[in-house]
DNA sequence: CTAGAACCTCACGTTGACGTCAGAGGCAAG
DNA sequence: CTTGCCTCTGACGTCAACGTGAGGTTCTAG
């Protein structure tokens, strides 16, 4: 398939799949003319790399993780590094509950003490 | 306490907290030669930004809201942006999980089948 | 009284993940 | 064969949350 057809497929802009393929994240073939052609696969490492953006991983860390995902192996290195963006993510997880939580908070004392509520 | 000293107990940047006074977030008085003065109260408050900042509010964002933490009082329009972001955290948090199972799997993938695990 | 830290206000620089525009070529339909 | 959409490669623009430096004032320790 064609940028286009991708982009529309990932909901993704065409400008973010070339600056992906830029990064070293997405390859792609060509045409004679020189179009980029992708393949099925395309559509659910483009997910993966969104996935991962969403997570707070930059370019550059996705790109080096990425490689470990398509060998399916990983140097004691790399795998270090996964685990520490898994941690990392835990970490997250957790603050954002606490965030969230106090957000809780936030909300039922700026609703005041209802009355209808207040039935004792 | 002057501004130094809020940045050291919060630990957070000089420049940062007068770009927090900037965007409506942290009031000061001022001495008499102009420089900012703080309660103890701003240490809170500026963790309480922290806190936003990192679950991914913008800064007009927290500055709509945090009239409503001072006044201890919410419209129904603020209440609505403070339910919908608690909503869009939840979310985000749902997001994370499923990445960080993600990226476990990879790991465990990537660590290759351990023949030390296959003893069956 | 003086050195040096801390503070002030501009105001330009940085970074990442794209958006957007320009100018030119490619492709399917009628 | 031309109309119109898609794609290409640059290359500059954007936005947020600060970083950083200039040039000048203020506070504090000795």
């Amino acid at each position: 398939m064609r940028i286009g057809d991708l982009a529309t497929r990932t909901r993704v802009s065409v400008r973010a799949l070339r600056y992906y393929e830029e990064q070293g994240l997405l390859a792609s073939t060509r045409s004679d003319s020189g179009q980029r052609l992708y393949g099925n696969a395309a559509v659910d490492r483009v997910r993966l790399i969104q996935q991962l953006y969403g997570a707070g991983l930059s370019s550059k860390t996705i790109a080096e993780l990425l490689p470990c995902v398509d060998a399916q192996v990983s140097t004691p290195e790399s795998r270090q590094r996964l685990a520490a963006e898994r941690d990392r993510i835990t970490a997250q997880i957790a603050e954002l509950t606490i965030t969230r939580d106090r957000l809780d908070d936030i909300i039922a004392v700026t609703s005041g003490p209802n009355p209808q509520c207040d039935y004792v």
